[in-house]
DNA sequence: CCGCTTTCTTTCCCGTCCGGCAAGTTTTCC
DNA sequence: GGAAAACTTGCCGGACGGGAAAGAAAGCGG
């Protein structure tokens, strides 16, 4: 009963959470290029090799973490009431989920810059997004009744969320003022729902 | 008159596309693999460094032409008529000319095959659609007065269109039936001025 | 038209990164 | 308990990236 997987499965997963942990915290701490996959594998105490068996790159260390996040979120837009509107759902879930997942403010501000700065982290966080999408995709056609593999819609909000998602980070990186990421994900969201009204003279 | 830009720069310019559809043209005709800054540089007849100075790698070379062409949808945008809505002048112009500028639909379905395929290709041709997306905000913000580097609108338009457009491409690299991109664009497109509406029961 | 300066191209080269391979170790299964 | 499968590790070769300096081309002043 402890085990529905595998002891090796789970050390499997247990080695790829902490090395991606331990990327992450080393990019906090002491910045992009304290990150390589000879300081990661020292700090989870396995070989530079083995690092390089689980990701391609370190950048893809340091974001994996995301994409496990967005996994939770999609679970969390599952256990909505079944009779609620997507977007609702979506509009109640996603901005304070988010905000909550993401953690210290600081933090997020660090992954920004190194995401702005750096054209690795910058692709990769693309494709880490895209990644989450498919796990939206996923949820939104099961909610919808439809199949997000052949079916335009699901796919298209989904990756609007992404969108929305990276929008506001975005903004909310570069204000000066500190208006919280919720809001903003929300407000990106109510705009995206409206059809994008641009207040045209 | 003939010479708005100096000869130097004309020069550079011309090589960054000689080499830009160099690499697009081995990849059609010989597969991602035979696209190697060596083949190509010999195919324009320069040194493989100075295909790394121009490019920083392969994948940037091949999707450069695919930036290039989003400039010039930006510039028929901004030829529009001054009082149309942006949402008109987007579905009006975008389907048929996105349509218009990738050529040979069999040339197209290689490339999705391509970024489908190679994880290296599936980045950059995510950054490339960013990139497209920072000229599209722009003239965005132009027609609608707005500033797109502090207004959270334009931005999340523009990403929408790139959302639309690779959305629409996936959906056409997948189907079986021969819909025209055209229309799968201005679908996207659609829906999304309506604010995603999904027929949920 | 001619040198001088600036910019780009090319060759050479070295350190780094990536990933295949095979030996050693751990888990699984019967 | 022992064979088979899966994972970890060190080694290694080839690819890649980019610095430095010489050579070629363009711009600029006379």
């Amino acid at each position: 009963m402890t085990s529905e997987v595998s002891l090796r499965e789970r050390k499997k997963q247990a080695t790829r959470a902490a090395l991606s942990h331990a990327a992450w915290s080393l990019m906090i701490e002491h910045g992009l290029q304290a990150v390589t996959p000879e300081t990661v594998a020292e700090a989870v105490d396995v070989s530079p090799r083995t690092f390089r068996n689980y990701f391609a790159s370190r950048e893809e260390a340091i974001l994996y973490g995301l994409v496990r996040r967005a996994g939770s979120i999609a679970d969390a837009l599952r256990a909505r009431p079944a009779g609620e509107p997507v977007w609702d759902s979506l509009i109640e879930v996603l901005p304070d989920m988010v905000a909550g997942l993401l953690g210290e403010s600081r933090d997020l501000l660090l992954l920004m810059h190194a995401i702005l700065r750096d054209p690795a982290m910058f692709a990769q966080h693309l494709v880490a997004f895209e990644h989450s999408q498919e796990l939206f995709a996923a949820v939104i056609a099961e909610r919808t009744g439809t199949d997000h593999r052949y079916d335009l819609s699901p796919r298209l909000l989904a990756a609007a969320l992404g969108v929305a998602m990276r929008t506001a980070a975005l903004a909310w990186a570069q204000s000066e003022t500190d208006v919280s990421i919720a809001d903003l994900i929300r407000r990106c969201l109510m705009e995206l729902r409206a059809g994008i009204p641009l207040g045209e003279s």
